[in-house]
This record gives structure tokens, sequence and C-alpha cells, in this order.
DNA sequence: ATCGATAATGTCTTAATGACACTAAGTCTG
DNA sequence: CAGACTTAGTGTCATTAAGACATTATCGAT
């Protein structure tokens, strides 16, 4: 006979149903950038609770299929977009009594990055996800407490603009200096210095230099280029201003 | 008669228990300072799974008593050292199928920071609770995977020690220079320059000179400061070398 | 060929850290 | 009580990376 006091035993025996527990979800802000704008993609509510109002892409954890927390994330976000976004990273859990008229509830947010051009056909053929102008954020109606989620994720991306590049995975694989400046420009809501902004990225050697160009309509063609695998990693020494 | 489609109707009709979730459980990683070393407070299970193992303090969520994460975190904070930290915010939410043997499970994880003595008296009467050096953590078995979680928090802790002056909360309430200097110089796993480091909090204006004076045991007396209210958030514009 | 427009570079200034020598203020000891 | 020892704190110059802004480069359009 195996002790009363066993590990087998006392798994066999338990039901976590037994346990009152919040329900708990997995949502995404995806955000990219396109034509000067920076989006995020939304999906309106097809079901109670908040139901017809937009929310972030996201929703239960499938215990079968998702191996992890970032599996839910992926699995969501390719069902609305078509792809595996390049940048992914989770922003923080919101999680308390309230923000759910169901119950006590968690919600673990992701926040991921995108090309536009990547996932824009695929999102057309999604009859309920959309790509939303942040500034055109305040004329919408937001489910729970999705606007201060979306605020939150958008605040860590203005971080990241100061020490990283990690916003170049909003634009395609190929971009321009002067496109990811723009990018960077819009996320910290003020202009920065050309020649500042070059220096830096060419003495991290983040990029590669495809050897093509591309005219922008007007004055001299743009170098294009590519990240280097792992630039999203890298944090200068010293930010921007703020 | 209302329509069948009314979101009171669903409320009253939803049963969360219908749909199968994981476990969720919030966990804190507890930093302190003493004696020159890094301390991370560690509590043995006193039941399965992983029963005699160390894990962090934490558990489950109690939907009646505790209106957010957070407040999670701090109650069981407060059972184990009777206190509530100077410094906690969330760390990372780690969840997948295998990391507890009873189900697929989610850990919403704090970062915390404690002076030693604040709570030293009260963790001596919790006879589960101690503070394990950092150094001595590979001889300790831990359970689940909070050796991992625990790496975690202190690679953020050491980030944080390179832009900020976050781990001075780590400290009582009146420290001096050196003292701050060598907590980061243990986070960082390096030595500083002296005037580099002092410089930089003058400039930034974040200490306030109480006055006093300490001796450490030979040599000049160190001024003791203490932190101005909101010191932790600030960022320095340029780190300190890595 | 010239103009307008956008991309890219040159160069000086500014700001903050690194390195390290030096001074200050205590304790300890013969 | 003088001098050695120890730790706290400062002076100062070199170095590094960003800010400011003028200048040059390369395209299309007329």
């Amino acid at each position: 006979m195996r002790p009363r006091d066993d590990e087998a035993d006392f798994l066999n025996s338990y039901d976590k149903r037994e346990f009152d527990a919040p329900i708990v979800t997995v949502d995404s802000i995806l955000f990219t950038y396109h034509q000067t704008a920076l989006k995020v993609l939304l999906v309106e509510r097809p079901n109670h609770p908040e139901k017809g109002k937009w929310c972030l892409p996201g929703g239960f954890i499938d215990l079968q299929q998702d191996d992890s927390l970032q599996d839910a994330a992926l699995r969501k976000l390719r069902e609305k977009t078509g792809v595996t976004p390049p940048y992914l990273e989770q922003l923080q859990s919101f999680g308390n009594a309230q923000r759910d008229k169901r119950s006590w509830s968690v919600t673990v947010c992701y926040s991921a990055l995108v090309a536009y051009q990547e996932c824009a056909a695929h999102i057309e053929t999604v009859a309920d996800a959309r790509w939303i102008d942040l500034l055109a954020l305040d004329e919408i109606e937001l489910a729970f407490d999705h606007r201060m989620i979306i605020d939150q994720a958008r605040e860590r991306l203005r971080q990241k603009a100061l020490y990283s590049i990690v916003p170049a995975y909003a634009l395609p694989e190929r971009f321009t200096l002067p496109e990811l400046q723009h990018l960077h420009e819009v996320l910290l809501g003020k202009e920065l210095q050309k020649k500042s902004f070059r220096r830096r990225i060419e003495q991290a050697e983040l990029l590669i230099d495809t050897g093509e160009k591309r005219t922008e309509g007007g004055g001299r063609p743009a170098t294009l280029y590519r990240m280097k695998p792992d630039s999203g990693a890298y944090t200068f020494v010293r930010n921007l201003e703020a």
C-alpha cells in the first residue's frame, strides 16, 4: 500500500472546479503603420457581453490546442490576420472584479507588430476585423477596459521607440530610413534629427543595405534596408530625447 | 417581454464552469538586500503538488477578498512579511500546459522590493518563509518553473539598475550612496565609477540629504539620504555601461 | 539645363559618462 | 598625539553619442 500522503493520489483526486476561479482570456494589441498613420487591429464583438462594441483580438485559451499563453495569442492573431506577426511580446495582465460583468476576470495581453501589407488582404476577408487609426480611436466604442489597455500598449511602444528599433517590425520587410524615422516620430509625437537617427542605427549595425532604392514621388531615391535577425533586441545606451 | 438577445438574460444564464479553464495563481518575487547580498523570499510548500520544495510566495486569487491582481499579490506578501512593500510591479505572466501537474495553469507574477529590516522580525515568526541568498539558489529545490521566473525577475531588476534607482527600494528608508552603489554593483555584476554614479543621481535630484551621517566601521562617515516620492519612476537618458 | 524635392553627409556644439588622481573625515595603534 | 589606514566625496580631463543645422547628392518634371 502506498501512503495516503502521495502526490499521485493527490493529483487523481484533484478537481480544479471545486475552486472559485476567475475567467482567463488572452488578448493582443496588434499595431501596424500605413500611410503615415499608426493603426491597431480591432474586432467587433459578435456575442454578449458588450455585443456590438469593438475589442482586441483574443479570447479564451483552448486547453487542448494551445500549449502556452503565447500560442493562444498567436492562434487568435492568425485567425484574424492570416499570419504570425514578426514581433510579439507580453505586455501585461489585467485582472479585477469589475472589468467583465460575467465574473472576476483576467486578460493576459500581448503587444504585437506586423506589416500592413502582410495581412491587409486576409483582414478584408474577415468581416468583423478592421484596422483602426489610433487618432480615430476616440470615436469608437470599445468593450471592457480595452481602451486603457491600448493606451498602455501604445505607451510601451513609445518607450521602445526611444531606445530601440522595435517599431521597425510594423514596416514591410524592406523599408527606408526616412520611413522608419517617420514611424518613430509618430510614436514619439515629435520630430527627430535625421542625422542623429541615422547615425545611431549605422553605428549599431542593425540594418542591411539591400542595394535597392525606392523613389517615393519626387526627390532622391531612398535606400531600402532590411533588419538583421535580432535587431529588435538591441537597446541603445542613450535614449532619444523624450 | 424582453427580446431573447439581451445582455441581462445572457449574464443570468452564464456559467463560467461550463468552460474548461486554466488554474490561475498570483506569485511574487520579493527581493531585498542585506549584508552585501541579494536575497529572495521563498516559502516551503506545505501541500501537494511539489510538497516540500520551495516556491515563491503566492497562491490562488480570493475572488471575494481581492479586488485586483495586485491586491492578491499584496495580500500574500503581507501574510508572509507583515508589510506592504514600497515597490511592486507586474513582471509577467507564465502559462502553459506543463508547468503544473494539476492542469494547464497560469501564474501572474509581480516583482517587489522591500528593506530587509522592515520585515525580518515578522518573517522569523512565519515558519515556512525564508530569505534565500541568490548565490545559494542553486542548492535549493524549487517548485514548478519558479527558478526560471526568479531568473527573469532578476534580469529585469538588472536592467532597471542600468537606467533607474529602483533598486533603492530594497534598502531601508535612509541609506548611503555607497550602499546604493554597491547594490547596483551586485545587480550588474561589475564595479561602477563612484563619481559617475553620484553625479547622475545628484543631477536628477532624486534623493534628499537627511543631514545625518553613518560610520560603517572605520573611515569617513557617509551621508544618509532618503528617496524623493517618485524617484523610482525616473529614468536616466543614458544607461550605465552594460 | 534648371528647379524643386527628398535623401544623405559634414561638422560643430552639447551633455553625460568613464577614468583616475586627489582631498576630507573618521578610527585605530604605537 | 602623530601618523597610518579606511572609507566618503570632489576635481578634472578624456570619451562617446546625440542635437543643430548647413551642405551636398540624386532623382523627376518642365
